[in-house]
DNA sequence: GTTTGCGTTAGAGCGCGCTCGAAGGCCTAC
DNA sequence: GTAGGCCTTCGAGCGCGCTCTAACGCAAAC
């Protein structure tokens, strides 16, 4: 993973994922997915255990990734990010292979993850204040 | 704690511990500071044994709070919020006890942790894009 | 042919931040 | 005087999300 100049690894990630996604048709190793997600191999054995990857095998028993996998891994990966919970992209992944029928109920979780994002957004700006306050203070004194 | 329009709970309790400053010379019981600033008696009592409160005892052994404490809880309360590590606090914690000569660092820790908040900040905006456009998908066709 | 290196599985372990339980003390109300 | 309720301490337990270990397999490189 390579720096930028602000220095933000999350941020610097999601270039990475946005300029590493697949050409249609490849099959990328674990080691890949890895390298271009910036999730680490155990990590994505361990999604695919709790049933959050479905990844096929190849000859010798190994993962073969494509871009939908891919796809996937980058979309979990960002759900993070934001603080859903797992159990909450369970949910999302086993509605995602129920088919189509469950699109709405999908789009209801994400509206809802949406309003969850906006009200962590609301919290930190509001937080952010008494972290200003307290900085302003140490010109002056600080309680506590 | 009362709920408001917007039904976000941390907000309010943010409200809430703007309102219920306690006045100069106050004692408060641990229920007190529980009711008014949302954090558990457990996580008072856990906090003073990791060493971020000093709280006197009363003759009863009971745990006295005064305005002091009260603005400390609500500091540590917004430090967790934001995501600031209880080792971190520790060692403000601790800092503070040290006295006024410690200021400087103090202040550094409170910027690098403003730095930290903003890029929180940055990375939940661009986040925030992959959930609208997963939203607006479901208007078309959703891969994943 | 053996070393190197990547992959596999099952399952244990860990760091964080609480959260709770048990056993008991003090004070007030009835 | 006894029941209820809130307080105390100490220490164990828990939910989350990884993270790592152990033991092993396959396959190309030397």
């Amino acid at each position: 993973m390579t720096a930028t100049v602000d220095g933000n690894a999350a941020i610097d990630r999601l270039r990475m994922q946005n300029a590493a996604v697949p050409e249609a048709g490849a099959t990328l190793t674990i080691a890949d997915i890895a390298e271009r997600t910036g999730v680490t191999a155990h990590t994505l054995r361990y999604y695919e255990r709790i049933g959050l990857l479905d990844v096929e095998r190849d000859g010798a028993g190994h993962r073969v990734y494509g871009p939908a996998e891919y796809r996937r891994v980058v979309f979990l990966n960002r759900m993070r990010m934001t603080g859903m919970p797992i159990r909450e992209l369970q949910r999302y992944v086993a509605l995602v292979r129920e088919g189509e029928q469950t699109m709405p109920e999908r789009l209801a979780l994400m509206l809802a993850h949406r309003e969850a994002v906006r009200r962590q957004l609301a919290e930190l700006t509001f937080a952010l204040e008494t972290i200003d306050f307290k900085i302003t203070a140490y010109g002056g004194d600080c309680p506590v």
